[in-house]
DNA sequence: ATGGTTGGTATCCAA
């Protein structure tokens, strides 16, 4: 059994000692990160190869940045949608790569700011892309993994007063239908697969006194999976203690337990 | 209705 994973670091610089000792203590094989903030020159890559594992990554100054951190060196690894379209903004928000038999597929949906700001507009073509960028590359038939921070509650027991949340981004019917047209390709939410249970949340803002004591959370990050993909999924959780750890992210790191092999 | 925090970079923007 292997641990996989997805985190949103808020700055691997700022986040490096809590990734490793996460890394560490949770004998973890491979680590999508998203919100890397930092160049690539400038990626901490000894860190991680210390601990033994290899890096992949793209990112911009200040702002996206996605990576992957793993054991296995992977295999046909490349950024952006390649559908002829795509910014360096796009590059550093979209890694692909095969991983033990998975495609592997990591990604940072732009947030949105408003719904009525061009962000948000870019954020439902975002969507539209991916879908896109499934349908021209992949099958629904193949062992894919498709996670990150999606920046979207699914349903309205993913989020707390979803009734006050209707206008936002990561909310607001617009955003939830796009999300259902990705699942719609052939994809299940594997956290959703394994637990119910409302109060199960991936973020919480920093700007919320006690949100995770409070309750006051999104589940806004996802390990999508085909069905194949899911039959090797033996356990999806999120792992709320690094929460409690020096320098917290605003997230959480949410773990898939997968057997290996797929192919 | 508003504001709260954090990070990277500047002294404001994005989340």
């Amino acid at each position: 059994m292997k641990l996989i994973a997805t985190f949103n670091t808020n700055s691997i610089r700022a986040r490096q000692g809590l990734i490793s000792k996460w890394l560490k203590s949770r004998d973890c094989h491979l680590l999508c990160i998203q919100e890397t903030k930092v160049q690539d020159k400038d990626f901490p890559v000894s860190t991680f190869e210390e601990l033994g594992y290899h890096t992949y990554f793209k990112g911009q100054k200040s702002y996206n940045g996605v990576a992957i951190i793993s054991k296995e060196p992977l295999k046909e690894v490349s950024f952006g949608f390649d559908d002829g379209q795509d910014t360096e903004e796009d590059l550093a928000r979209l890694i692909r790569a095969q991983w033990d038999g998975f495609y592997i597929i990591n990604v940072y949906v732009p947030q949105g700011r408003a719904l009525d700001h061009p962000n948000f507009t870019k954020k439902l073509l975002w969507y539209d892309r991916l879908l896109e960028c499934l349908e021209r590359a992949y099958k629904p038939t193949m062992p894919i993994f498709i996670m990150g921070d999606f920046n979207c509650a699914p349903e309205p027991i993913d989020v707390y007063a979803p009734e006050r949340k209707k206008d936002h981004v990561c909310f607001n019917e617009s955003v939830r239908e796009a999300f259902k047209r990705l699942l719609g390709w052939g994809l299940v939410d594997c956290f959703r697969a394994f637990d119910p249970s409302p109060n199960k949340y991936t973020f919480y803002d920093y700007r919320v006194p006690k949100a995770v004591q409070r309750g006051l959370g999104w589940r806004i990050d996802h390990i999508l999976a085909t069905e194949v993909a899911l039959g090797h999924v033996k356990e999806c959780y999120i792992d709320l203690e690094p929460r409690l750890w020096e320098r917290p992210s605003d997230h959480t790191f949410l773990c898939a337990k997968v057997k290996s092999g797929a192919y």
